[in-house]
DNA sequence: GCATCAAGTTACAATACCGTTACAATTTAA
DNA sequence: TTAAATTGTAACGGTATTGTAACTTGATGC
């Protein structure tokens, strides 16, 4: 998949010229102009590194980065070139990087690229998307729309679970032996339909008719999108 | 172990001040003016982190650079401020990062600290920021809104593990190895909760409602930010 | 339609986890 | 050496979670 890249700076100019030069080198982009938009769009979208101007309006870039960097998401900052002062704030409060304005677009590039490199191949998968379902395996918290959704260690386990089979089905059998570490089971699949039922309704608009956590009549359980 | 740091620039000045600066810092710093003294070095004592100046006499930081990499030692490199192209030269041979002279010691400071808490090298990281919350590991002390709050040694092992942990839950399982160096205990997690308790009062402004020192059941202890 | 089995729901009891308090043991400072 | 601070231990209560059972719903094949 395509690294995602959200651009959020306020001059319309340097927004567009990211976006077509990012998009040219094979990104997806999004850009915004707003903080609290781009707080928005960073908790769906989800995208792999944020380069941030750091002067903005309204929800100031030196706000917005902690922030992005509580939801793991790696930012670059950009400022003017002559606020020596500006580096400094920029990478206290958690940026991934720092480039200066009026910037050369191959160095932007570069460090992109670097960042890319050391974030999706370097560390095992922390966290995986599925559509608006974002399962972070390290900090062991699931989040539906950037919304997060408190779990039991049990339930997230069946969710970590059902995440790195995404899209499909997972019998009970597995999931007794994967959960619960049972080798032989007396004891029949209660458990899991409980536990099942129990992530439906804390997850699912309507528990009834569920969008994500689905089942597969004799195969199991999936985690999917709608 | 302290990081080690390996300063290769052939001005006399800078060497000095660097050295002074880092080892005052806490790493262990060596420094050289010549290219084929620095791969010596760097061959032998396998710092953590190369300062090269890129232009250098003799074998040059260009040269040099991508050697190196090759023995995995992240490189910041050094460079005058108006040359914008040997940033691009700089990073396309694989440097780590990238600061111009003259330079500020304080952002050199901060990026050397990011990369080696990346790359788990040496524990320099000095001081670790939590929104409000200020730990620094070498003095041993922790501020709340600038406001110092006295721990006892064993409170400020557990919220140095807790603030390398940051926004993730650390087990008790965990917290007693790590803090009490325990391989295999028989007694329960008694110590983890009456000292988490005990942290609580300090560090909190209703200790029954917590904002920064938070549980997450099953999981155990975070530090993070409201 | 009906028997059968998978899957979903609910309620309840057992358990595991967490927080607090008090007190003893130990270490440190004066 | 004494006093204070720090640390370890035990016990209690409250609450979230989990397992179990009973029952209901829905799908499948004859």
């Amino acid at each position: 998949m395509r690294a995602k890249i959200l651009i959020v700076d306020d001059e319309q100019d340097i927004q567009d010229i990211l976006c077509f030069v990012l998009a040219d080198a094979g990104y997806a982009v999004q850009s915004t102009g707003r903080g609290d938009e781009a707080l928005q769009i960073a908790r769906q979208w989800v995208p792999d590194i944020v380069i941030l101007d750091i002067g903005l309006p309204g929800l100031s870039g030196l706000e917005l980065c902690p922030l992005l960097v509580d939801l793991s998401i790696p930012v670059i900052v950009l400022s003017s070139h002559d606020r020596d002062d500006q580096i400094i704030e920029g990478l206290e409060v958690g940026a991934e990087d720092y480039v200066s304005k009026p910037f050369n677009l191959k160095e932007l590039q570069l460090r992109i690229e670097k960042i890319i490199r050391r974030t999706g191949g370097g560390e095992a998968a922390q966290r995986i998307t599925i559509d608006v379902l974002v399962v972070d395996l390290k900090r062991q918290q699931l989040f539906i729309d950037g919304q997060e959704v408190s779990l039991t260690p049990t339930e997230f386990k069946i969710i970590e679970i059902l995440a790195k089979n995404a899209h499909t089905p997972v019998s009970s059998e597995v999931l007794l032996r994967q959960v619960w570490n049972a080798e032989e089971w007396i004891q029949g699949t209660e458990m899991v339909k409980v536990n099942i039922s129990r992530l439906r309704k804390k997850i699912e608009v309507d528990p009834a008719n569920p969008r994500y956590l689905l089942n597969r009549w004799g195969y199991g359980y999936l985690l999917t999108a709608p």
